[in-house]
RNA sequence: GCCCGGUUGGCGGAACGGUAGACGCAGCGGACUUAAAAUCCGUUGGCCGCAAGGUCGUGUGGGUUCGAGUCCCACACCGGGCACCA
């Protein structure tokens, strides 16, 4: 039998066995639990498979490996998320198709997923682009659009003149277009929208009832953004003496509704220090205001507008950037105290949110403040702080924003607290009808057109009139077409739209109708993959219902934070919908969630030379491995980045594989650190993991001719010794640990306690040979240490396994039980303290009693000379933990 | 600015409020070897000490407790997310 590690020997020999006897084939038996572990939906990148991928499927595989072998019907599948931007570049600029780049990408790391021993189903795998399942993403667009929550309106894109082509927000660096430099404008043209705001208190509340990181939820919820306020009206003035006619086009007929203004704040116990109004740019009352205004007020705001809309979101939301604004020319009236305000227009109000519309309260709020400070206008103090009487007074260089305060200059409501007078003034706009309470939220509708090529096509046609018809679903799917060119168009439109023979196409009434030519951004292929992994290959509907019924919710959902916010938001949207519909069980799809830590490589870096500029955030020059090494020592900088190809710091798994074999690269990702840490990773780690697999090869092979495969049936006949109890203890320890910890994700110890019992048997079989009755508690030891072993060392687990004269693989062997009588201890070390400090330890019956353990304690003569001459005060006894004896 | 994480030997890390540093890497000493690699045995937080032992020690400063890496308060530094959302 083997005796130490040597994977080239035998660790392709395991992988291609497993797959000739399509083990990891998903069981659906009846009668017993199920267990649904997912990975993140990965798109395949060209640069293939680093050790940083591996971390997340290696322990999401131990884990289902581990399920498997405790009788759970395990669902553990793959798919490759295909369409979307990423794919489509690289094919540009690769002069390639992206349909065949992604199959052989997709292959790549289909081919190092087998690699590294991950038991996935392949047999249920698929990517997004294939038709057989973006039909049914089709379908879900339907879905949503008949369920009214799909909706077409004006959007803008980001626009390279330069390129001529609609850019997506990611590839938009600092206002610039990221492939040409050129700055990038704002184009208006109809999209497509799901309505993910009508679900957004849902969203929040589905939170409370999964187990996931709760940085996640918190992101999550800021992500949504709820807030509760008052929305109230307020009649506006245009400013008397202004030059009134002259409005020409608009004509006086549109005059009808009262001027006014409706505005949103959160803190309504503020409105007594409301000094000013502020309308976003694009609000509507600009245009009716200016309409009566005078030329010089007229210029000077359509002006200030025109600026506002050139400048880029991000230019607009820059840090620090100075409150810039116009008088707009008229006032608006507080409801609340009839006093005349002037209403400015301000690009630091955004029309997407709330109302578009302000009451600024310069005392109480730090935007508004600025903006007085910088415009001249009144800051008045309504709130007090609590308790300490030091009002914030105007001449503060600060708001008092903060909400633990009274009221104060504030009529009738002075002296009330922050949150009682919210609540009174809420009451007092409802009964008057000037407004009422509101809760808005931050979160948009979701976009999902694009104007590219590769993604979903979006099932939609219009008639000769505009109208915007369904494809009816039996017509699905609206296949992409395969051709040549699919750049985009230069005139802003998907590059489908040059397509005549896609273009144009038959309406379900059966007129003459044109396609929608936007795709579906590739959030859209994604909010879905988990339900048709249940029933991946039906050709009749998305899913069965019942196959559904049976996996959902997914048990263990594992990735990067890095998709903490968008996907999951976007795939919990969904979820909702098809409970809702009737169509899912479930509300919430990830019961369980964990991000894993990414893995950095150490990576080189040099200082910039002469009229070198570096790149926005970047204080050194990222240099290849063969520079650094020519470089002076003095002039190179290592830091730890994220492995990426880009960066050149890539450890592939190949190479991991071919220099120290997948159980040692397995063993490794797991042990290195704990699973939700970063980690900086470095191949000398494998040394220690593949070291520990030989040794436990050596214990297996020395040990194998005293292995019973009958022990279980035979170790409880006869009274044990001492070594054989103090052997079971071990084993039973391991496998309570082991179990314990693949549960809750802590890997790390999970194989430290290994070595650590591997440590313990080598020190139980120094001296003599074991008798008769130590070879059952050894044929337990070796049996429940590989197959504990063999989650996260299956090749390694299964050629023991077969030293040991098992037939077939440790991943249908049952996994060990563990007894915890067994396992428990007979002595215990206890520590002895004196005031605290320890100072002796004695060894006693792990059940002595706490009279016993004081006795013992104060025996010792090491604690005697810490206490001598002082009296003792209390003595505190933890059973099987500790005793501290107070002297003073 | 706000919201999350994090800070423990040369390094990665372990530790239900109860013996800090498990396990491993790297190092050092030894065995085996003609030699090296591999392997095996031992050793490895700082300071004082021949030793026994003592003493300090988990980012900083306070607090709670018989007892704090762990709980509470304040602060510093590092990483991530959000950021004019009224």
């Amino acid at each position: 039998m083997r005796d130490h590690y040597s994977p080239g020997e035998f660790e392709a020999k395991w992988r291609e066995r497993w797959e000739a006897a399509k083990a990891f084939r998903t069981r659906e038996e009846p009668g017993r639990p199920k267990f649904y572990g997912l990975d993140f939906f990965p798109y395949p990148s060209g640069a293939g498979l680093s050790v940083g991928h591996c971390r997340n499927y290696v322990p999401t595989d131990v884990l289902c490996r581990m399920k498997f072998m405790q009788g759970y019907n395990v669902l553990h599948p793959m798919g490759f998320d295909a369409f979307g931007l990423p794919a489509e570049n690289e094919a540009i600029k690769r002069k390639t198709h992206p349909a065949p780049m992604i199959d052989e990408y997709a292959g790549t790391y289909e081919r190092q997923m087998k690699l590294i021993g991950v038991s996935y189903d392949w047999e249920r795998s698929f990517k997004s682009s294939d038709p057989d399942y973006y039909r049914w993403t089709q379908w879900m667009f339907t879905l949503l659009h008949q369920r009214g929550l799909a909706y077409r309106k004006l959007a803008e894109v980001n626009w390279c003149p330069k390129d001529k082509t609609a850019l997506a927000n990611e590839e938009v660096v600092g206002g610039l277009c990221e492939r040409c430099g050129t700055p990038v404008e704002k184009r208006a043209i109809p999209q497509w929208f799901f309505r993910i705001t009508e679900y957004a208190q849902r969203l929040i509340d589905g939170l409370d009832t999964v187990d996931w990181p709760e940085g996640i939820k918190q992101m999550q919820r800021n992500w949504i953004g709820r807030s509760e306020g008052v929305e109230f009206t307020m009649a506006v003035e245009v400013e008397p003496g202004a030059e009134v006619g002259d409005d020409g086009d608009e004509g006086l007929s549109v005059r009808e509704s009262p001027l006014e203004v409706r505005v949103f704040t959160t803190r309504v116990d503020t409105v007594f220090g409301v000094t000013f109004c502020v309308v976003a740019p694009e609000h509507p009352v600009v245009k009716r205001v200016l309409g009566r205004a005078g030329q010089e007020r007229r210029e000077a705001v359509e002006a200030y507008v025109a600026s506002a809309k050139r400048l880029s979101d991000t230019d607009r939301q820059a840090e620090g950037r100075e409150k810039t604004g116009v008088f707009l020319g008229a006032h608006a009236v507080n409801p609340l105290t009839d006093e005349r305000i002037p209403i400015y227009v301000a690009d630091y109000v955004l029309m997407g949110y709330g109302t578009g519309a302000i009451m600024a309260v310069p005392g109480h709020d730090q935007r508004d403040f600025d903006f007085a400070k910088a415009h001249g206008v009144e800051v008045r103090t309504v709130i007090a702080p609590a308790g300490a009487e030091t009002p914030t007074g105007p001449d503060a260089d600060r708001a008092f924003e903060a909400k633990d305060g009274v009221l104060v200059n504030s009529g009738a409501y002075s002296g009330m607290p922050v949150a009682e007078a919210q609540r009174a003034l809420g009451e007092w706009f409802e009964q008057n009808e000037l407004g009422e309470r509101k809760v808005n939220y931050k979160l948009r509708d979701w976009l999902i057109s694009r104007q590219r090529y590769w993604g979903c096509p979006i099932p939609v046609c219009y008639s000769a009139e505009g109208d915007e018809m369904l494809i009816p679903v039996d017509q699905l799917p609206v296949e992409l077409p395969k051709v040549e060119s699919y750049e985009p168009g230069d005139d802003g439109s998907s590059p489908l739209a040059g397509i005549p023979e896609f273009v144009n196409c038959t309406t379900p009434e059966g007129t003459l109708g044109r396609r929608e030519t936007d795709t579906m951004g590739g959030f859209a292929c994604s909010s879905w993959y988990f339900l048709r992994f249940c029933d991946p290959h039906n050709p009749d509907q998305a899913w069965d219902p019942g196959r559904v019924a049976y996996w959902m919710p997914v048990d263990a959902y594992v990735g990067g934070a890095e998709h903490a916010v968008m996907h999951l938001l976007y795939a919990r949207f969904w979820t909702k919908v098809l409970y809702d519909a009737g169509l899912v069980p479930v509300e919430e799809p990830f019961q369980r969630l964990m991000n894993q830590g990414q893995v950095l490589g150490h990576t080189p870096y040099r200082q910039a030379r002469e009229g070198e500029t570096l790149g926005v955030g970047e204080d050194g020059v990222l240099v290849s491995f063969a520079e650094a090494a020519a470089l002076p020592e003095g002039e190179v900088t290592w830091r730890w980045v994220r492995m990426s190809k880009s960066k050149g710091n890539v450890v592939t798994p190949d190479e991991a594989v071919a220099q120290f074999g997948a159980d040692s690269l397995r063993l490794y990702e797991l042990f290195v650190a704990p699973f939700e840490a970063d980690v900086q990773w470095s191949n000398e780690g494998m040394n220690g993991t593949s070291r520990f697999l030989s040794r436990v090869f050596r214990l297996v092979s020395d040990l194998h001719g005293v292995y019973d495969p009958a022990w279980r049936s035979r170790i409880g006949g006869e009274e044990l010794s001492e070594r054989a109890r103090a052997l079971r203890r071990v084993t039973h320890k391991l496998v309570k640990k082991a179990t314990e910890d693949i549960e809750r994700f802590a890997f790390n110890t999970y194989v430290s306690a290994m070595m650590e019992t591997l440590n313990a048997y080598n020190d139980l079989r120094k001296g003599s040979e074991p008798d008769a009755r130590e070879r059952l508690a050894w044929s337990e030891a070796l049996e429940s240490l590989v197959l504990v072993l063999s989650p996260g060392a299956p090749h390694s687990a299964d050629e023991m396994w077969e030293g040991l004269g098992h037939e077939g693989f440790t991943y249908h062997a049952d996994w060990p039980a563990y007894d915890a009588e067994i396992a428990r201890d007979e002595t215990v070390t206890v520590a002895v303290q004196v005031n605290g400090k320890l100072r002796d330890t004695v060894e006693v019956a792990a059940d002595a009693s706490q009279a016993d353990l004081e006795a013992a304690a104060l025996a010792s003569a090491k604690v005697q000379a810490f206490i001598d001459g002082k009296q003792v005060r209390k003595v505190i006894v933890v059973p099987g933990k500790l005793v501290n004896v107070v002297v003073g």
